[in-house]
DNA sequence: CGCCTTTGACCTGCGC
DNA sequence: GCGCAGGTCAAAGGCG
C-alpha cells in the first residue's frame, strides 16, 4: 500500500498543518470498520475526513475534495495524485459531507474536542445547543462511515450480503435512497446507496455499524481466527 | 420454497 | 402542536 495511505483515523494524520491536521486524515478504508474487501485490494477506498457539515451551516451537502480541504494548492495536488496513482481507475474518490454523515462526524468531533478546551462554541463555531443536539441523536445511532465512488452500479461488493428493506425519494434528488441490512444474523450494520444529485455517475454509500463477522466471501474461502480478531478497535 | 425486491404505510425526530 | 422529511416495517409478488 502507498506510504500515503498508512494513516487512519488512530495514527498519526499526514498534515503539515498542523492547525487543521488534527481535524483531518487521509486513510484507507478504514479496518476496524471490517470491509478487507474494499480496504486491502490495490484499489481500496481512501478518502479524506472533512470538517463536520454541522459546523458551517452554509455548507453545500456534498463536497469536493478541492473545494472542501484548506490545504495549500500543491499538498493537495500531491495527495490528489496519490489518489489517481492508486486506484489506477476511476473509482475512488472522497468521504461525502452530507447530514446523512452527521453523526459519524459528530462522533470524530467529539474526539477531537476532547483534546481542547471547551467553551461556549467550539473553534468551528459550532453551538453547544447543536453539539447537544448531535450528541442526543447519536445515543440512537451507530457510527457511520461515508465516501462515494464513480461507479455505474449502486451496490458496491464488499464482500458482505444485504438485503433491501427499503426505498426513499430523498426531496431535492432525482435518484431514490436505497436502504440495505446486513443479511447475517445478529448483525444490524445497516448500508444506504444513493446517488449523488450533481452528478449522478457519483454512487454514495454509508455503512452505519459494525459486523461482528467476516465477509460472506471468506466464510466461504479461507478463514484464519487472527483474521477474526482484527474486527474490533 | 426460500430469499429477495418493491412499495405504500407507518413511525420518529426536528424545525417552525 | 403541526407538518415535513427521513427511516423502517411488512405484505405482496418475483425469481431461481
Amino acid at each position: 500500500m502507498a506510504a500515503a495511505s498508512q494513516a487512519t483515523l488512530n495514527q498519526q494524520p499526514l498534515f503539515e498543518d498542523q492547525e487543521v491536521a488534527p481535524q483531518m486524515g487521509f486513510f484507507s478504508f478504514p479496518q476496524h470498520l471490517n470491509y478487507p474487501q474494499l480496504g486491502n485490494c490495490h484499489q481500496s477506498f481512501k478518502g479524506f475526513i472533512i470538517p463536520p457539515p454541522s459546523l458551517a451551516a452554509d455548507a453545500p451537502t456534498t463536497t469536493n475534495l478541492a473545494e472542501t480541504l484548506p490545504l495549500s494548492s500543491s499538498t493537495h495536488k500531491q495527495r490528489e495524485g496519490t489518489i489517481a496513482s492508486d486506484l489506477g481507475g476511476p473509482h475512488l474518490l472522497s468521504l461525502q459531507r452530507s447530514h446523512a454523515n452527521l453523526w459519524a462526524w459528530g462522533e470524530v468531533n467529539e474526539c477531537l474536542n476532547r483534546k481542547r478546551s471547551g467553551s461556549g462554541e467550539d473553534h468551528l463555531g459550532l453551538s453547544t445547543i447543536k453539539m447537544k443536539k448531535i450528541k442526543a441523536r447519536r445515543k440512537v445511532r451507530e457510527p457511520r462511515f461515508c465516501f462515494k465512488t464513480m461507479s455505474d452500479v449502486d451496490v458496491l461488493d464488499d464482500g458482505y450480503k444485504w438485503r433491501k428493506y427499503g426505498q426513499k425519494v430523498v426531496k431535492n434528488t432525482q435518484h431514490p435512497r436505497s436502504y440495505y441490512r446486513c443479511t447475517q444474523d445478529n448483525c444490524r450494520v445497516k448500508k444506504r446507496v444513493e446517488r449523488l444529485a450533481e452528478d449522478p455517475r457519483m454512487v454514495i454509500t454509508t455503512y452505519e455499524g459494525r459486523h461482528a463477522h467476516s465477509p460472506s466471501l471468506d466464510l466461504e474461502e479461507s478463514q484464519t481466527p487472527s483474521q477474526l480478531n482484527n474486527f474490533f478497535f
